[in-house]
DNA sequence: GCCGTTTTCGGCCCGACTGTTTTCAGTCG
């Protein structure tokens, strides 16, 4: 049987691979993005599948209709989908993974399987090689070239590059075109524009007098490892860290219509492009024409282009067709929180564990960045292997804070890592931890208990009435470990129930809670901590990452518990702590 | 396969680049 907690994931990978196997049986491309749409609001729902299917409310996923939901149902009950399993009997396994290649595309892949055989890249890369591959139809050397360049690139690696890393190398070269070519005007598109937490790649876009100097300037950046395509107007190159980057160049009475388009995503686009259609409109990355005159009407900037078909702008971390269409219709886009109305860190080490610098280094890092207050959370003593605090250094950095209190503006606050032991109780007795002015509680050992065991666990300790903030609720690192399995929806409703806070975790590797999880604690009326897990003073600017990923999550200044001055802070916390008794 | 301010049938987003072609299909975003 399957874990609830991956539910959502694995439908949502199965109605992907349908779409796939059906392309290669040459379906109509709209049966075909009618699964991928399925796959991709799925995978974005912020609430477990079984939960709705629970309500009977499959069709009012979007993009789920009767049959969809049938298939769904038979998931959740069976564990398997009768249709996909015919499907894969009629390719070879292993077949599918010829798609991840750059360059092949279903029709070809199709073709050379057919023709020679062609059931894996291993033998891709064979005939190829061979040259047998040269006396298929259409494909001569320079296609054969592609492809084993798409193999390459395919083996390098198929993950993701986390946002951060993207982020850093993207602003990299727009420095670097800024400084060498006559840029007038350069932005980050993309993925990278919503700030999805990892992406495939990057997308630049440009507005120059000369486009083909800048073109010419972008491929032959020093950072630049080959070139995939350069064209009057735009380029694709792969970047020395692994990443494509794509340039397009456009005039800057389209840069508004060209930033729209190249934003995304493909399903936000799809959907404005359907209501400009129903107004008698087209839109393009040139603008938004009317479709009977070829009137241009809008193009200069973004807010133009949605006002063209009615709609205010929206924020680009919302636009995944998650609802945000509807709310730009009915007027009740939230207002998203700022990094500026962020008034303290929640969450920081200092090398009194496993953090690499004293305490005032921090808080005066803290304050020269304008923070009302700073939480210094070292870990607790079951956290051997971070050099957690006993007892005894606990108290002895209670009155260190104290101490250091007069010499700072900044107000200082004593806070604990403090880990939630396998049975749910904390690592300090309660008398301890009363001492503090904020207590997180984390899971940091004991990852494999089974569903039931780790829910109970946590839900227990946010039962503590000394703990506050339930920190990287998941556990997971990004590309590197899977979250343990929670169920996070009953974790939520524990939070409120008691009080509790719940964290967006801004260290990258982590962005824990994730987006969609956020956006679910949130909308419980969970207050959401956005904080910095901060080892070096380096990590304080992480802010940016957490404050995007609770932008994804639809969350306002109001949701957010650092949004709050310090006393509003303390009041909070205390409120759910009985007074200790005499 | 989904969906509805013209619709329960007949639509479904749009364009650049590449490689292979004498006019276009495949792939990508």
């Amino acid at each position: 049987m399957y874990h609830g907690a991956v539910t959502n994931f694995d439908v949502a990978r199965l109605f992907g691979e349908m779409a796939r196997l059906l392309e290669v049986r040459g379906e109509s491309g709209f049966r075909v993005r009618a699964y991928q749409r399925a796959a991709q609001s799925i995978e974005a729902l912020a609430e477990e599948l079984t939960a709705v299917a629970a309500r009977g409310e499959l069709q009012k996923i979007p993009g789920v209709g009767k049959d969809l939901a049938a298939r769904i149902t038979e998931f959740l009950e069976t564990g398997a989908i009768a249709q996909l399993e015919a499907l894969r009997r009629e390719v070879p396994p292993g077949f599918l993974a010829l798609l991840e290649v750059r360059g092949l595309g279903p029709k070809t892949a199709k073709l050379l399987l057919d023709r020679l055989a062609v059931d894996s890249v291993d033998r891709l890369e064979a005939v190829c090689k061979s040259g047998e591959i040269l006396a298929v139809a259409g494909i001569r050397e320079k296609t054969r070239d592609n492809i084993l360049k798409g193999i390459a690139i395919w083996r390098a690696g198929r993950a993701r590059m986390p946002l951060a890393q993207a982020r850093a190398i993207a602003r990299e070269v727009v420095a670097a075109l800024t400084a060498q070519a006559r840029v007038e005007r350069i932005e980050i598109a993309g993925s990278l524009r919503r700030a999805r937490e990892t992406v495939k790649d990057i997308d630049l876009l440009a507005t120059a007098t000369d486009p083909a100097r800048v073109i010419e300037a972008f491929v032959s950046l020093p950072s630049v490892l080959d070139v995939v395509g350069a064209g009057g107007t735009k380029a694709a190159v792969h970047h020395r860290e692994g990443i494509q980057i794509d340039l397009r160049v456009v005039d800057p009475d389209a840069v508004g219509a060209a930033l729209q388009y190249f934003t995304g995503s493909k399903d936000h686009n799809v959907r404005l492009r359907e209501m400009a259609s129903r107004r008698q409109l087209k839109i393009s990355e040139y603008g938004v024409f009317d479709e009977t005159t070829g009137t241009r009407i809008a193009g200069a900037t973004e807010p133009d282009v949605y006002a063209a078909v009615g709609l205010p702008w929206i924020p680009p971390e919302l636009r995944e067709n998650g609802g945000e269409i509807e709310a730009a219709l009915a007027g009740t886009l939230p207002a998203l929180v700022t990094a500026d109305r962020i008034r303290g860190d929640l969450h920081a080490h200092t090398d009194w564990s496993d953090g690499h610098h004293p305490i005032e280094t921090l808080i005066e890092a803290a304050e020269a960045r304008g923070y009302e207050y700073i939480i210094v959370s070292d870990h607790s003593q079951s956290a051997t292997v971070a050099r957690g605090l006993s007892v005894d250094r606990l108290r002895e950095q209670i009155r260190t804070l104290r101490a250091l209190q007069p010499r700072f503006k900044i107000r200082i606050l004593a806070g604990s890592e403090c880990d939630v032991l396998a049975d749910g109780a904390l690592d300090f007795p309660s008398e301890v931890l009363r001492e503090l002015d904020i207590v997180l509680a984390a899971v940091h050992s004991r990852f494999t208990q089974g569903r039931a065991e780790m829910t109970a666990r946590i839900v227990r300790a946010l039962e503590n009435p000394c703990v506050q903030i339930l920190v990287h609720p998941t556990g997971r690192l990004i590309g590197s470990r899977e979250p343990y399995d929670v169920d996070l929806e009953a974790v939520f409703v524990a939070a409120r129930a008691h009080g509790k806070a719940v964290e967006i975790n801004c260290s990258p590797d982590r962005l824990d809670l994730k987006d969609s999880h956020a956006r679910r604690a949130a909308e419980l009326g969970v207050p959401i901590a956005i904080s910095t897990d901060a080892h070096y003073l380096a990590n304080l600017d992480n802010l940016e990452l957490g404050v995007a990923t609770a932008r994804r999550a639809w969350i306002g200044p109001a949701q957010v518990l650092n949004t709050r001055p310090v006393d509003e802070l303390l009041a909070w916390a205390r409120a759910g702590r009985p007074a200790y008794p005499s």
